[in-house]
DNA sequence: AATTCACTCAACCGCCCAGGA
DNA sequence: GTCCTGGGCGGTTGAGTGAAT
């Protein structure tokens, strides 16, 4: 017997990058009718190329009904620096306690705005004791502009920009409220979702009550219809092929979960209610019926033995073509909140 | 227009820990 | 008590992007 760790996966065999929109579908759909006991075999069973771990982090981080997308609110922001003050870097304690924030996304942004202005403020603060006279003048975000001194001119201009937008995005917040749909940025998503908001029915609910519509959508997608330039402001990595199916504007998300939640939750095969009755809703059997379709023409059904065939290339290739951008669009944290 | 550079963040890596056999 | 396995965590990497030159 081999001494040490297994490997958690044959690194060979498994895909690995970016995930493609197939199959971030069909883990969502996996896990929705199966959820996920067992990482490690998930992949096998949901028939995916990837690591459990992968898939772990993929649904963790990204596909999780309850993550919260989107720029950070000042309040999460002075929350995640006081409580990096008490807990370090540990990242998955500070997420916890800012629910649907994931530890991932809270170290990313510590690492990359928190830090420098958590620094910049203790430098403020050291200033201050020195010579008091400056403390009503400068805002907590204006003071990084103070401290780029020690960074080269491009360095300096850049932090300075980021830093007025932060201004900016958090002038907006509190004049909106710390509502997270009113934030700039969301509200640029909004506008950019007019395509999006087409496709919502006039209560303002997500239109799954078309399933036929739906995938009419995600076939322009799947056909290489999918075009990057209509999706201007998209969400960095979020499943797009969510957004290019469903149409779905951000702030509708969590209705969206629900409604795939309504669908059963976690229980293998079959729709039931809570109560254990057959559900009699309409609207869930389309919905089940609606995701079955998808994984028919996606080539993602599972079997009935549970074992899905694994995506083949030409599915995974197709989909990530660059044009779909699917992967890494990156949407500046901050700029363009001032744009 | 082309190139360089800094920034962002999804994803990976490797270690640690808990629980079960 | 020991070993094995899976899950979780924190650190790091690298590709994509936009701004500056």
């Amino acid at each position: 017997m081999g001494k040490g760790r297994a490997p958690c996966c044959d690194k060979e065999k498994v895909k690995r990058g970016p995930w493609s929109p197939a199959e971030d579908l069909r883990l969502i759909s996996f896990i929705q009718k199966h959820g996920h006991q067992n990482w490690r075999a998930l992949p096998k069973q949901a028939g995916l190329l990837r690591c459990g771990k992968s898939c772990r982090l993929r649904w963790i981080n990204y596909l999780r009904p309850d993550v919260k997308r989107g720029n950070f609110t000042k309040d999460e922001e002075d929350a995640i620096i006081r409580l990096h003050e008490t807990l370090g870097n540990r990242w998955s304690k500070i997420a916890s306690h800012l629910p649907g924030r994931t530890d991932n996304e809270i170290k990313n942004v510590w690492n990359t705005h928190l830090k420098k202005r958590s620094v910049s403020k203790s430098e403020n603060v050291r200033q201050r004791g020195e010579s008091k006279e400056s403390s009503m003048a400068t805002s907590s975000s204006s003071s990084c502009i103070s401290s780029s001194s020690d960074k080269n001119s491009r360095g300096a201009l850049a932090m300075a920009v980021s830093d007025k937008a932060q201004d900016f995005k958090t002038d907006e917040l509190s004049n909106h409220g710390s509502s997270r749909a009113s934030s700039p940025s969301e509200e640029l998503e909004g506008l950019s979702s007019s395509s999006i908001s087409s496709n919502i029915t006039n209560s303002g609910q997500v239109g799954v009550s078309n399933p036929e519509d739906q995938v009419g959508s995600l076939f322009n997608f799947i056909g290489g219809h999918y075009d990057a330039n209509n999706n201007t402001s998209e969400e960095v990595n979020k499943p797009d092929i969510l957004d290019a199916i469903f149409d779905i504007p951000l702030e509708s998300d969590l209705e969206f979960w629900n409604m795939l939640d309504s669908l059963g939750p976690y229980q293998p095969e079959g729709i039931q209610s809570d109560d254990g009755t057959q559900s009699s809703n309409f609207e869930e059997v389309e919905n089940n019926k609606w995701l079955l379709y998808l994984e028919h023409e996606l080539g993602l059904e599972s079997k009935d033995g549970g074992e899905a065939e694994p995506l083949g290339p030409e599915m995974n290739d197709m989909v990530m073509k660059p044009e779909g951008h699917y992967h890494n669009t990156v949407q500046p944290y901050e700029a363009d909140a001032a744009k």
